[in-house]
DNA sequence: TTATTTATTTACCAATCGGTACATATATTA
DNA sequence: TAATATATGTACCGATTGGTAAATAAATAA
């Protein structure tokens, strides 16, 4: 990609900006997009709806952020970084039983919080246009992969520790945690209530394996 | 809607059409469309697409079918009608139990079928542009919604039957049914393979209620 | 044949899409 | 002060969106 050496500095205190200084805060401007693509997916949010929302005007997004498919980057590492970031926490839990638990039930808060849009926005931007289409969809799809795999080491890492019985297959157990977080996505985005979403969690996690 | 009586016509032999005869099959061109629309979702698939793949061009389209939302909306009631006519088949099974297995086993074939999409057109669908947005995005939620209910009320009646415990809450039930079949359609719009998504109903169904 | 009815084709519409050229405003540096 | 660097606001770009006007083609009815 770049040729260029990047040269050692010797951490010096960040130089003074020159020129005229942005007139917004970088931070909360991607927060305020992250709400748009979260309710409206990646390919239906229009720049017109992002500078409404972000109250900057496009050259100044454009300066700030590359393109549309860039800010789009760079809030979903925002996502993933910050209001997705329980799902680590999660699987910090001693058993496997407790990661999934853990993770489904802040999931459910997560995705009945008044204070943001429903559901995952990943999910969510991943459904549009469907099998092989941009760059964007396919970055998601690989993103809700690596999220699986994570779930499988989590479980495999238990097999060992003798948390879970040495039949279970892990793989298909993280596809199943990943199935009824995004069949969960779906129903939040349609209106199911907290408690609805609970007892959905309640009946998932009911034949944890167990035994031989 | 209309105060027009209709007269009870003698039930004649269809008058012979007038006019030019149209240049397609009807029924075909609303099969191509199906795919579109299955394939793309509804706001991406664009009236381009459409017309390249009907074969067709637009004024004759708009002619035939009105505009893009009435386009949909034919094609909807013909997906409910024929690709999905299986759901009301598995509806008639004996017991609750067996009517969640075939619905969730013959979803797995339906989704994975490699002559069609994957995934379900309905979910698919009804994700892009997410909350309060288009008449189409309403009618597909209140859709969903509407089969989640058929469920419930199947559930009650095999509560009726004793064939499901008093204690089971038909409507969680129903829903949690429904979260599968979601979740299991952006699993194979991702590229979930048969068997993969096998497993996923068998964990799913492991822990049927019985007893008390 | 001629009139009537319907379908198709071509060529277009205004609105919106993502993205940008350019002049101007505001900061630091010399 | 002037020079330089960066950000902003206005006003625009070509491409694409859903949708249509109008001329022509192909059928039946008289």
């Amino acid at each position: 990609m770049n040729d260029v050496v990047k040269i050692e500095q010797p951490a010096k205190k960040p130089a003074k900006p020159r020129g005229r200084p942005l007139a917004f805060n970088q931070e909360e401007a991607l927060d305020k997009a992250l709400k748009v693509f979260w309710a409206r997916g990646y390919e239906a949010a229009s720049m017109s709806e992002l500078t409404e929302a972000l109250g900057i005007n496009k050259p100044s997004i454009y300066a700030a952020f590359g393109n549309k498919e860039e800010l789009f980057r760079k809030v979903l590492a925002r996502y993933t970084s910050g209001p997705v970031a329980f799902v680590k926490e999660a699987m910090k839990e001693p058993t496997a039983r407790q990661v999934a638990e853990r993770f489904l039930l802040q999931v459910v808060d997560f995705f009945s919080d008044r204070s943001t849009p429903n559901g995952c926005m990943i999910v969510q931007a991943a459904l549009t246009g469907g099998q092989g289409s941009s760059a964007v969809q396919q970055e998601l799809i690989a993103y809700r992969k690596s999220f699986e795999a994570s779930f499988n080491e989590r479980f495999e890492l238990a097999k060992s520790q003798g948390d879970l019985p040495q039949h279970v297959n892990t793989k298909q157990l993280a596809k199943y945690i990943a199935t009824i977080h995004q069949g969960m996505s779906v129903q939040a985005t349609s209106g199911a209530t907290r408690e609805e979403l609970r007892a959905i969690v309640e009946m998932a996690l009911k034949n944890w394996p167990v035994g031989s």
